[in-house]
DNA sequence: GTAGTATTCGAACGAACGTTCGATAACTAA
DNA sequence: TTAGTTATCGAACGTTCGTTCGAATACTAC
């Protein structure tokens, strides 16, 4: 058991930049079709150097995934400190929140999402402890949606999954020319989620209205 | 060029064999992951034997996407033609179809789902043109949704992308054992996307009296 | 049986893989 | 300047990879 490693200031800077090219990396060929050669090509570090940062292929993917997660979580804690109290809001908040991260972190969300289960222990069992938390996060939210309406027949489960489908599966076809940007999206999402195609009916700003409470409510 | 070889039946069936074994292997370590030696050894054929029948590991991963999907869509065409005209019932039908096709077929639409960018040209192009015209087939459902309901502020690509997002996360999270099975799972997917999570207002079987429209219209 | 085709496989190929080693260079503290 | 740590890397290790080759076996038609 060695102590310790000494780290000066540049040392963890380069290795945050390791981690980037490897997101990038894993990005473009998947964990496992990513070879540690290219990582190194794409670090402009040598071979051999890299094992100074990091112990193995999979510690790369590991850390990734676990920054991603961690900023991801952090985020979604302090906003919603400041949110108020509806749960309507509140979950507007939560989608609004995920997708801003994820389009802004599409590399590594899609590290995130499309690697889950190329982690082995006890590499993995750490992340999908955050990946839990994230879930109980969401989960939390809608129960209270579903409190709050008395929708006795909805499986939270199943929404709640739904929900990261909705989201998460945007990695696949999101393209930031083209397709509408975080906000615009979250609005979609969070539209659909709570009211189904019909949020849609008069306008495409529709949702605006309704941002504290349902409109078709009685 | 060779002329092509004369098959016995048993040949097409080893085939098939061979096939449902790479299934299975790349379901459960990936593409990349899977060495063609784990083929062998899970169909019991010697490594160079499955060379008699596929010319490379990428053309099993082909075979294998090309054959889940001509399956789903065939089904699918088969389904749409014994359906009503409504497009709510279409749609409802294109969403059972799609996920009694996904559950029975668990292993195959998880490859195809997530080894999406694994195969390259010329393979990739063919499976390619596949998922186009299927998901031009859902955009079609949605779109007489839309007129139908005057949905004008409603992003079609969104919402469609986003309903795939529901229904193919489901590998990622289904336990046969805990979750709903196909036709419950439809109408949950259904219900979210027609109405939100409001469709869950008032009973677990509302779904079945919103059948034929929508039970919240004026 | 015999000829010819269809099927099977042990053994090996070269390439690429993740990782390690030992030496060297760069830096820091005295 | 020196001693000691931190950082870097060329070269190689042993393994696994996808694929091929040539010989052997099973089958079919005559």
């Amino acid at each position: 058991m060695a102590t310790a490693v000494q780290r000066r200031p540049a040392t963890t800077q380069k290795l945050d930049h390791i981690l980037a090219c490897a997101t990038r990396v894993f990005y473009d060929k998947g964990y496992e079709g990513a070879s540690i050669r290219d990582i190194a090509q794409r670090s402009r570090v040598s071979l051999a150097g890299l094992y100074y940062y990091v112990e193995s292929k999979e510690e790369l993917l590991y850390l990734i995934q676990k920054h991603a997660f961690t900023t991801l979580i952090a985020r979604l804690e302090e906003q919603l400190e400041r949110a108020g109290t509806s749960p309507e809001a509140r979950l507007r908040l939560f989608i609004r929140t995920h997708l801003e991260y994820f389009l802004q972190n599409r590399e590594a969300m899609k590290v995130l999402s499309h690697e889950a289960e190329s982690l082995r222990p006890p590499f993995a069992g750490e992340v999908a402890e955050l990946k839990r938390a994230y879930y109980r996060r969401a989960r939390n939210l809608v129960e209270d949606l579903k409190q709050e309406r008395g929708l006795k027949g909805l499986n939270t489960r199943v929404a709640v999954l739904s929900l990261f489908g909705m989201m998460n599966w945007i990695y696949t076809w999101h393209n930031p020319g083209r397709d509408p940007n975080a906000d615009a999206l979250a609005e979609h999402i969070a539209g659909l989620f709570l009211d189904g195609v019909g949020a849609a009916t008069n306008s495409t700003h529709r949702h605006k209205a309704s941002r504290n409470g349902r409109p078709r409510a009685g």
